[in-house]
DNA sequence: GTGGCATTGAAAGGTTGTTGAAAGGTTGTG
DNA sequence: CACAACCTTTCAACAACCTTTCAATGCCAC
């Protein structure tokens, strides 16, 4: 997790890259606002720590300009102005957060934290094989990034197989997923919704291969 | 754009529903957790303000529960307990933000404001999809800059839908947040409004398509 | 109050996608 | 070859959804 630290004063500007790097975070320091403006061109950031009193550029100045440019990362302000307008302004001018000098470390690192988590949580999908990816959060699959728009049965199906990629699924669990129920499935309703997500992942280089007897088992194309 | 305040003082409960209402916010008041959890499962709300010094319960505690139960809506602390490691606990334990007593209203205002402009429109003060724009300060849907003039169901409808774009929202929640007092509106109901909005944002370039079986989803037209 | 207008949601009928039984063909095994 | 397991196609029943209509209700101006 990278932070991009934006703040003047050195004493402060180093305790901040120590605590915070001890905690995990990879922290970068810019002591000017157009210093900070360039390592953001050429590195990827996470989350901004701002000060409002740089020598170069008021932070406000700044804070806007990101927001302008459509840049969507999540900033916390850190500055001495505690003013209620000061920290109005902040926050209505697209700062997520907004703390006063002088602070604790420990509820800066708190608040840090909770952005992070707020922001980035939940985004990555389950299993990737091939080009299927699966997202059960989002109850989809993805097909070369695009959603392959399954029925309610043929998405069961699917996700059971993509779960177990690589190892052999049983008629008999696949019969108890699809039944609502109770009352398992009949074994030809099952080859026909195999059948009918066999047609739908064959152009995606991903193959359902029969285990006579045994079940089925996904696996890409050309393994 | 629901509110729920759990905040057992009568005084500066009133305070904040006339404050928050007449910033176009629906804000429901809980006096206690257990009234709260209630309420939470009869409706739908898109934020919650909790005072930690509850009658029933601790406030802290409430909020474990809701992130243990996969609550992720945003949560916003507002209390009388100003010591650090207070603060630290409350945001550790999930909440997003952490105000103290005595506190301006404004920016109680502003950060509520922050965190549904983080958690819902990315970082922007607008949603756009298409020739709609939502404006999540006024609580206005626009097209074409104009504003559309929907009426209140419409309105609801169309606004989780743009708060979700691209998203897939379900058809229960959609019954939750039209419905006024627990009882969940029937489907039809649903397709009844769902098909009025869709008459009213054809002509601005943006679409709800259908999931079957999942929900509704708005894009944009070309999409 | 009262008439007029917007809003609401139940009802009913039409449309469309989903489901799984049925039936016959194919492949593998003993 | 005989048999079982599996494949494939078809189709009727079904459930989810769409659309229109309309009576009940709330709201506002007069």
């Amino acid at each position: 997790m990278n932070i991009l630290l934006v703040e003047d004063d050195a004493v402060l500007a180093d305790g901040l890259v120590y605590t915070l790097s001890k905690s995990g975070y990879s922290v970068t320091c810019a002591t000017t606002g157009v210093y900070a403006e360039h390592l953001m061109l050429a590195q990827d950031f996470d989350l901004i720590v701002l000060d409002l009193g740089l020598p170069d550029m008021d932070g406000l100045t700044l804070l806007r300009q990101l927001r302008r440019r459509k840049v969507s990362m999540p900033i916390l302000i850190l500055t001495a102005r505690d003013g209620i307008n000061d920290r109005i302004q902040g926050i209505e001018q697209g700062a997520d957060d907004y703390m006063t000098k002088p602070f604790e470390l420990r509820e800066l690192e708190a608040r840090i934290h909770a952005l992070i988590r707020r922001c980035y949580a939940g985004f990555h999908n389950d299993i990737v094989i091939g080009r299927l990816a699966l997202n059960t959060r989002d109850h989809q699959i993805l097909a070369d990034g695009q959603d392959m728009m399954l029925s309610p049965r043929e998405y069961a199906v699917l996700e059971i197989l993509l779960l177990q990629a690589g190892k052999v699924v049983c008629k008999e669990r696949l019969a108890q997923r699809l039944s609502t129920e109770g009352d398992a499935l009949a074994d030809n309703a099952i080859e026909v919704y195999i059948h009918r997500v066999r047609k739908r992942i064959e152009p995606y280089g991903a193959v359902i291969r029969t285990l006579r007897g045994l079940g089925y088992l996904l696996e890409t194309a050309d393994a």
